[in-house]
DNA sequence: AATGAACGTTGCAGATAATGCAACATGAAA
DNA sequence: TTTCATGTTGCATTATCTGCAACGTTCATT
């Protein structure tokens, strides 16, 4: 709608490649080197892009400052947090909470339980949404139209043999979970991990975020972590009745 | 230097305090409130912001993306990570890996000891730069007027009686850490916690990036913390050689 | 050492594209 | 219902962005 910021931020995907110098920069935006120029200036000033030593640029530091405020603003991880710790201390096992946006969901929390390998990898990253349990219940939520829209634009990366191959059967596996109210991942990301997941609603039903517990089949097998499902549930359950009856009266000034 | 793409941009911090709606956000930007949907309709077609239920933008989930991406970039990183990880399994304390960028220091990798607790909540924060060790690293190694510069604007809150209480007394820490090549922090954030940490140099002698290890008193005193120092120092010029050495040429086509 | 290429940078004139206005739409409150 | 607050659209004005061409630098090559 606007031909100059819509130009300037689609710099920031760009970069997010990799460093890239003006003259690249200015060919893919399609533009004169100079347009470009100015348009990364400004982009710099607000600390959204660095200039590195090879003169290069780069995304910049505040892009991760404003991430972090952004998710420390979410309600639902404020609420949240807790229970996800004490279910975590039940259950020893990794517990996720996760949120729908515009045709992605993403994890905004993680309680691990074990190896500390890499978790900044996780949080904020893109959920793989056909398969994951969380994305499941997320989606299963959205009204039938958008529901369908989004399964046919998604794509249905096989990452196992039990992956969901494709928009019909994702559509169905979301009428399933819609109907019974829990979805799970049996190895259909990594062939061995498995998951449960419960959906946490807000005042009017809707589903507002979900949450699951995961766990490699070398420590529990599929069955025994289906039996953690009423447990995830009543966690699930608890946090919904927490979220629903706060009044999140924040006027900003 | 693009008035445009420069009031978007502000809509991003102003949004990062909180949800706004449209009036809220015109005002603070001083601009009609016609001027500023356009702007928002601009930055919510790229993901940057969302619209709520309540019709109010808060920050969208490509920003999450994006840093995450950014972030994964970062060549010290992809480096420095394995050594840290068997760092933390020599001496079992939280590892921290930041690096400086106008102005601000944060944290671009951890790898944790024990609990698990909120480790989303550090990486990509801007770090306490008064007082944390990695910090006065990264602050030393900079050209003096810039140290200075950069010293005088600073705030110096007083975490702990430890906190270093202004500018002069923080130039002349940086000029001890500049001389003794590493750094420490001893309760000057949190009471019970010690750093000590050690920098990573580039070809050039710059300092690139800094490590620390951090424990509580509980676990371990200062003292013995302090004879870590040489394992610290180890690593930290391994990654040094192994940054160094590397030739990073990445075509992006 | 000198030449040339590649890249980043600046000033300028023209024209596109952003702005504010005023009117309309919508929904909530009185 | 009326009223108020908020979001939204079309349009004329003009400020703002754009591309050009020339200049400055740096680096590699001859």
């Amino acid at each position: 709608m606007s031909q100059t910021v819509d130009r300037a931020l689609s710099i920031l995907p760009l970069l997010a490649e990799g460093p890239a110098d003006l003259g690249q920069v200015a060919d893919r935006l399609g533009v004169h080197k100079s347009t470009a120029l100015r348009l990364l200036r400004t982009l710099h000033e607000h600390g959204l892009v660095y200039r590195q030593s090879d003169q290069r640029y780069r995304l910049g530091a505040r892009l991760f400052a404003l991430a972090q405020e952004a998710m420390e603003n979410l309600d639902i991880r404020e609420i949240a947090h807790p229970h996800l710790v004490r279910l975590n201390e039940q259950c020893g096992h990794t517990v996720h909470l996760a949120v729908y946006e515009e045709g992605e969901v993403l994890y905004i929390d993680k309680v691990e339980s074990r190896y500390p390998v890499r978790m900044y990898s996780r949080i904020g990253k893109p959920v793989a949404i056909t398969v994951a349990a969380v994305a499941k219940l997320l989606l299963a939520d959205l009204p039938e139209a958008e529901r369908r829209a989004v399964a046919e634009k998604l794509e249905y990366p096989m990452y196992t043999a039990r992956s969901t191959p494709n928009a019909p059967a994702f559509l169905r596996e979301l009428e399933k979970v819609r109907e019974q109210g829990w979805a799970t991942d049996l190895g259909g990301h990594e062939e061995s991990i498995n998951c449960v997941a419960a959906p946490i609603r807000g005042a009017d039903g809707r589903v507002v975020a979900a949450m699951s517990v995961s766990a490699p089949n070398v420590v529990v097998t599929a069955d025994e972590l289906l039996t953690l499902r009423p447990l995830v549930r009543r966690t699930a359950d608890t946090i919904s009745g927490e979220y629903s009856g706060r009044t999140p009266i924040k006027e900003a000034t």
